[in-house]
DNA sequence: ACTTTTTGTAAAGTTTATTTGACTTTTTGT
DNA sequence: ACAAAAAGTCAAATAAACTTTACAAAAAGT
């Protein structure tokens, strides 16, 4: 599963830790979802969905 | 996290075992979902999504 | 009424997501 | 070049998703 976050965070200018903390996860699980080592939950992937205003197929890709 | 899969699977005249054989999932995983005990992991609601032709957010509602 | 199908549920086990703490490597700012 | 900040990573622990087996309750078909 691909995603958009590490992207999604320079557009913001946020760092991985204010993500994290934006998302309410611990900063390890950010960038672990970000290397692609593990896929978030579907509550997590809600929470950056709206955080970023994006619908979850737009960050988060099946492929 | 609420979700439409009863409705949906009421549609399309699927029974949960029917529905969990698609999406490549126990019985009782298709139930306990259903049910809300608890949440799908984010690629098996893609998968919910692609069978239905719907996007994730028009199968699980984030509140 | 009876039989079959479907749904609900529960316990025990496996896998995957997430945490915390610690440490190294890379990038950025001065 | 140096210091500070950010990113990468690992191990051990906990939580949440998912499996299998098994059985009971409810719904549907004849």
């Amino acid at each position: 599963m691909k995603n958009r976050l590490k992207v999604l965070r320079a557009e913001h200018n946020y760092t991985q830790a204010k993500l994290a903390e934006l998302l309410d996860v611990s900063r390890q699980t950010v960038n672990a979802i970000e290397k692609g080592k593990f896929d978030p939950s579907l509550p997590l992937a809600f929470k950056a969905a709206r955080l970023f205003n994006l619908s979850i197929e737009e960050i988060f890709q099946d492929e």
